[in-house]
RNA sequence: CAGGAAACAGAAGCAGUCGCGGACAAAUUUUUGUUCGAGGAAAGUCCGAACUCCACAGAGCAGCGUGCCGGCUAACGACCGGUGAGAGUAAUCUUGAAGAUAGUGUCAUAGAAAAGGAAACUACCGAAAUUUUUUUCGGCAAAGGUGGAAAGGUGUGGUAAGAGCGCACCAGCUGUCGGGUAAUCGGCAGGCUUGACAAACCUCACGCGGAGCAAAGUUGAAUAGGAAAUUGUUGAGGUUGCUCGCUGACAUUUCGGGUAAACUGCAAAGACUUGGGCGGUAACGCUUUAAGCAAGAUAAAUGACUGCAAUAAACAGAAUUCGGCUUAUCGGUUUCCUGCCGG
């Protein structure tokens, strides 16, 4: 049960609905935007902007969160699609502090299944 | 032992658990298995090409690039060899190195004078005047002073004092002879001499059409766009900046849809890589003799944890593909050079 295939990510032109839509929740580590539309619901992504430095950098916080989700997957609702954006906080941190961020965020924005 | 330079190869492996992308096979409609899965710079985008479209690419001007000579290459501003210049005791290293006698221009401050051969502040020499002091006229450019640079340099003769004014050597220039494919080098002769900057404009030689895989093509829901023909306006837009040339907007008629997406381009294949043989000082070429090439995404795969001999590390992530250059950086090996100590 902690598979993470390809068809749960977002598409190109989903990305847009989402940012304009959903609600957005931080913390040290994560920012997270949810929203809850048709068809999407239950996808989710992860991005990394520019200001986190260069291609290597970005990658290893894509995958960092990616694996922290994967890990955690079943303790966060499904009824909704969720973008993952890193902050400068997760660059150099290790796997069981990027899991930590990650439930703290959610928990903040109240998507944990009970 | 310490320091410096150059070259070479590497950039992690194995086991377990969980996970991701492609291909193939089975099963069968969602799984299972097998196999492959980042770099030396994938980066910067600084050059050169392949490929695609625009007249398969045209003319002139403008513009841009290159700039010792020869070679090499698909091509290049890269690479190799040589020459000159510079640095160094040397080994060796560096080098944007055409033309300043085609022309125009710049050379601040200082200095008498900063570009055709001119000029004279102090000084030196001669003449005249004057009571010593000094003044005027003439000669000179050796010495001082200014400057990054003062109109060849050093020595000697010469002279009232001086000066390429004469001579010797050196540097440069012109001519000529010889070596070299050439850049250029060496010898001889001549008259004595011509500042620097072309990374100022410019001159000369050679080269350059533009846009780029978000190129381009195929299949294809809606709103709609496209193709062909004819006549006319003298004419939209495109083709590099301009002028030509080319193309043909719009109107009418006829045919009849082609945007979002998907697929192709796109990855097992070619200017390929390594080794052998032959040619070449080398870059490189020939040979087919041997071996080897298997990533291909589209919010974008190659990851996480644990263990094993070290703490597995630095710079860093493919995006159409090649040849170079530049920049970033980890731990090694080899060779050469320098310094110190010992023999």
């Amino acid at each position: 049960m902690f598979e993470l295939p390809k068809s749960k990510i977002l598409r190109k032109q989903e990305f847009k609905k989402i940012y304009a839509q959903g609600k957005s929740f931080a913390c040290r580590g994560i920012v997270i935007y949810v929203a809850r539309i048709e068809n999407l619901n239950g996808k989710i992504a992860f991005a990394a902007g520019k200001k986190l430095g260069c291609a290597v950098i970005r990658n290893r916080v894509k995958r960092l969160m990616r694996e922290a989700y994967r890990l955690n997957q079943n303790k966060i609702r499904q009824d909704c699609a969720i973008i993952f954006v890193g902050r400068m906080a997760l660059i150099d941190s290790k796997l069981d502090l990027a899991e930590k961020y990650l439930l703290e965020v959610c928990k903040r924005a109240k998507i944990l299944a009970e």
